[in-house]
RNA sequence: GGGAGCAUAGCUCAGCUGGGAGAGCACUUGCCUUACAAGCAAGGGGUCACAGGUUCGAGCCCUGUUGUUCCCACCA
């Protein structure tokens, strides 16, 4: 029964059904097989607060190339999915939620939201599980993973519980840097420093011992209550006669040292810097260096602190037997409870009032802020959990020198090492509820600290049973830098991970470096002793028409879904495909989606029409044995494909690869091997027509399997209604490159017929003859080999209604006709009543001026004898050929040329 | 302050290890040719940012300049 296609595709008659016809096959799952090569990719969770944004639809749109193309080359392939619990992005979109209702997260308690957390979890984690179906993501979905699982949970607490017993975790109070607006201190690389306009505040403090004016410059004047130095240069010699003096601290008239310290910069304003060790991270490590009090005088939201804070902080020192650098607590008076904008005004009011200010000075400032809720973040010593990132970064470093893993593109490798070396201690404790909680207990008796997988039943240090667990939480990222092993089952010795870790490819955006490729990379090494993949494919941002970046406060972005219901996923896919290189940014446009299925429906046309040609009990694809030249050109010009994008999937080029089959199927399938074969499908003979069929039918399928990893829905919908063996284009082999069917010379004949038909309606063209007037063609060559056989050709694709071949011509046959020249035939279309002998001189003339023009060239370089001696010999013979090919040519213009007189 | 990217047709971008400048869109002209007007055929349009250098040969490699974007950095 002859199969039929509607006119225009319609993904969504095709797409839902077609993925679910995928799920039922189980093709998507992992099986172990040990008889063929694995190949792993894990994906980069998404958020469960999100939604597929266009950022997503690129990073899975490549993964599931790679994973698709893997599969059909007989890799074991599984991609791990799933989602992570983004504890500070959850975390403020819940509590955001509660405050439309007027609840916070102190009313419900720890519980109650860690309940809601969950609930959300349960209502939104799925939400973009099933967008990523929508795109055709073929992910093992029996395998699905969530980074707060009890598996990646597990593997958490064991990372954890081994890096202290190593000394890799410590606790102790250090500068963090601290989000007042999310309440909680965030690591350095989630500080984002805007240029913001702000002021040199220069102050006037006065020394005790000589009565003198100090001047010093500020910019964050509402610190100055927790100065506890000034500092200035031991080489200085303007201050020389100030060593072991000290100022009086304006406002609070407290007197404090002035230290030789290297930090302060002579060139650098009058070269006496503040020093308050509890707000800035340099002048925590002077306070180090000299050892000076910490005076804390912010609170944890913001606020100028007061009474109750000191005593409550003395209150914790008396009872706590805490660390020895505890810092102290001012109580501010008059600025308590203020925030740090008003305390900033109200301070430099009464410095006025004082005569303490010397001056102000706009400046252009690059200030920190939360990567979050971007709040100015404030610098502020807090007892926090770190990783000792050094003997950490060491092997990572290595890893990547050695080439055990490898950036594509390979810039981003600098990137990286600038990153891995230059890190300092990770903060990984975070003072909220929704994430991992620190597996770390401390007995309210004796304050001893206890870490270990499971709660202690009692304190090993003093016996009792008074243990209070860590109220805090970790960085996401911890467990996310865990995710290519934790997913397969780590630290259990699983047979997923022993059969598909380490990983092979990790495909990622390149802002996304810093934070999670070089966590994992470390975290791999210094847990599993391996690299975790191998390879990193690194793609740029996808920006709106204009180039700006998609944002939800801009309002420009693209809702992938909404791409997906107008278009389709594979004409969305393929756009995010095509037309960019690795690393590099991508412009998104509705035109170009357009484009992709307009191409799509090219595609469905071209299966319509061979389906339209097929027999009732069509073979399933296979070569006649006898081959036409088109279809020889046609199989040439296919296995070259073949070999071609192999490579350029090989090779991460996907761009590229994607490109190749754009035109093949467009211009070499479409635009001319179907052209040709209507002419025997429109034959008598059915031996001819089932050759031509049996061809397209081989061409068609096989081209279909090179583009499915690219659009998979329309290629399995086409492949199915195509004669076909197995269950699904998906699990079908890859083509494989087959140098038999290369046939090169029959190729190269083609070639030279298909360049006489462009000519012949380039001129038809230029004349505006309509298609509708055929013309019988004289064809005068001494490659008659060539055009023997080629009357059909012309007459289906040059508007000939008949063609004779000679190796000369008399003046009086071709005299009423327009010529063509081409490589190595002058062609004459009979048209008397369209022949303009001065224009027609004219067109020869400057054919001929353009052939000689190159001619000189080729000639000149021939006859360079440093290009002879040093060019590769293949470069010389094609130069070599072509100034045979050439010089035909101009050979056939002259003579056309004096014929005309 | 350090590092990186980009600069090619009107627009958006390809151009792999140096060997005759490409695509899509837009534009012009002619076609409803029985797969597709979301199409077919033909065409116009580029000092490959600028200046040097290496080379037989440079869009591609090197140096510098300009413009632009991004990342990193504690600049009081």
């Amino acid at each position: 029964m002859k199969k039929e296609l509607e006119k225009l595709y319609d993904p969504k008659n095709v797409e839902d059904r077609t993925y679910q016809f995928w799920l039922n096959g189980k093709y998507f799952h992992a099986k172990r097989e040990a008889d063929k090569p694995t190949y792993t990719i894990v994906i980069p969770p998404p958020n469960i607060t999100g939604q597929l944004h266009m950022g997503h639809a690129l990073d899975n749109t490549l993964q599931d190339i790679l994973i698709r193309y893997k599969r059909m080359s007989g890799f074991d392939t599984l991609w791990v999915p799933g989602t992570d619990h983004a504890s500070i992005a959850t975390e403020a979109k819940i509590v955001e939620a509660m405050r439309k209702e007027g609840v916070s997260k102190e009313d419900i308690g720890r519980d109650g939201f860690l309940e809601r957390a969950w609930a959300w979890k349960r209502q939104y984690g799925g939400r973009i599980i099933e967008q990523l179906k929508k795109l055709g993501s073929s992910c093992d979905w029996d395998r699905e993973r969530f980074t707060m699982d009890e598996g990646c949970s597990k593997a958490v607490k064991e990372v954890f519980v081994r890096l202290y017993e190593q000394d890799l975790i410590y606790q102790g109070n250090r500068m963090v840097n601290w989000c007042p607006y999310c309440k909680t201190s965030i690591s350095d690389a989630e500080v984002e420093y805007e240029e913001k306009d702000s002021h040199f505040w220069h102050l006037l403090y006065t020394v005790k011992e000589t009565g003198e004016q100090l001047e010093l410059a500020t910019t964050r004047p509402e610190t100055m209550l927790g100065d506890t130095a000034v500092a200035i240069n031991a080489e200085d010699e303007r201050y020389r006669h100030l060593h072991g003096c000290h100022v009086i601290l304006p406002l609070l008239n407290k007197e404090i040292p002035i230290v030789c310290d290297e930090h302060a910069d002579m060139t650098k304003g009058t070269g006496v810097v503040k020093i308050t060790p509890a707000h800035d991270p340099n002048d925590f490590e002077v306070g180090a260096r000299h050892d000076l009090p910490i005076v804390r005088t912010f609170t944890y939201d913001g606020h100028l602190t007061g009474k109750a804070e000191k005593d409550a902080a003395d209150e914790l020192r008396r009872t706590k037997k805490v660390s020895v650098n505890e810092p102290e607590v001012l109580d501010c008076g008059k600025y308590a409870g203020m925030t740090t904008m008003e305390a900033r005004k109200a301070i430099l009011a009464d410095l006025e009032a004082g005569g303490y200010i010397k001056s102000i000075e706009p400046i252009k400032h690059e200030v920190g802020t939360c990567y979050r809720c971007h709040t100015s973040i404030e610098p502020m010593v807090s007892k926090q959990w770190f990783v000792r990132m050094e003997p950490l970064a060491g092997p990572a470093v290595e890893a990547v020198e050695k080439g055990d893993i490898r950036f594509v593109p390979e810039r981003f490798t600098k990137n990286y090492m600038n990153w891995m070396r230059g890190t300092r201690d990770w903060c990984i404790s975070r003072q909220l509820w929704w994430g991992h909680r620190i597996p770390a207990w401390y007995c309210d008796d004796c304050g001893n600290t206890v870490v270990a997988k499971e709660a202690p039943a009692v304190c090993p240090a003093c016996g009792c049973k008074k243990l209070t667990q860590d109220p805090d939480t970790l960085d996401t990222w911890f467990s996310s830098a865990l995710w290519p092993f934790s997913t397969l089952g780590w630290p259990e010795d699983t047979e997923d991970l022993k059969h598909y870790y380490p990983t092979d490819t990790l495909v990622t955006g390149y802002d996304i470096i810093g934070f999670w490729v070089s966590r994992m990379i470390f975290s791999g090494l210094a847990y599993t002793n391996k690299a975790p993949f191998d390879t990193v494919l690194i793609h740029g941002l996808v920006r709106d028409a204009l180039g700006r970046k998609m944002s939800k406060s801009l309002g420009n972005g693209i809702d992938p879904l909404e791409v997906i219901d107008q278009y389709g996923a594979d004409a969305l896919r393929f756009t995010l495909a095509t037309g960019n290189s690795p690393g590099n940014d991508m412009r998104f446009s509705d035109e170009k989606v357009k484009a992709s299925r307009n191409f799509a429906n090219k595609l469905w046309n071209a299966a319509r029409f061979v389906l339209m040609n097929l027999d009732e009990n069509e073979p399933a694809p296979h070569l006649p044995e006898a081959l036409a030249p088109e279809d020889k050109w046609i199989l040439s010009r296919y296995n070259t494909l073949i070999k071609e994008v192999t490579e350029n999937l090989d090779k991460y080029e996907l761009g590229m690869a994607v490109a190749k089959l754009y035109d093949f199927i467009w211009d070499v399938l479409c635009d001319w091997y179907i052209e040709l074969c209507k002419i025997r499908l429109n034959a008598e003979d059915p031996a001819l027509k089932a050759q031509a069929r049996a061809v397209l039918v081989y061409v068609l399928s096989n081209t279909l399997k090179l583009l499915h990893p690219f659009m998979p829905f329309i290629t399995e919908e086409i492949w199915q209604t195509l004669p076909h063996e197995g269950e699904s284009i998906m699990v079908s082999p890859w083509p494989v490159y087959d140098a038999a069917l290369c046939f090169d010379e029959a190729a190269e004949d083609m070639e030279q017929i298909m360049a006489a038909v462009r000519a012949i309606r380039n001129r038809r063209a230029e004349m505006n003859v309509p298609p509708s007037k055929k013309a019988h063609l004289l064809i005068v060559t001494q490659n008659g080999r060539i055009f023997a056989a080629a009357e059909e050709y012309f007459k289906r694709l040059a508007s000939a209604s008949g063609v004779t071949v000679r190796e000369t011509a008399s003046d009086s046959e071709t005299a009423g006709s327009v010529s063509v020249v081409t490589q190595n035939a002058a062609i004459y279309i009979p048209m008397a009543e369209l022949v303009d002998l001065d224009a027609e001189r004219k067109r020869l003339t400057k054919e001929l001026e353009g052939a000689e023009k190159v001619l000189s060239q080729i000639k000149a370089k021939l006859s360079n004898q440093g290009f002879l001696a040093k060019a590769p010999q293949k470069v010389i013979d094609e130069q070599k050929e072509n100034l045979g090919k050439t010089e035909e040519k101009a050979a056939l213009l002259r003579a056309q040329l004096q014929k005309l007189g």
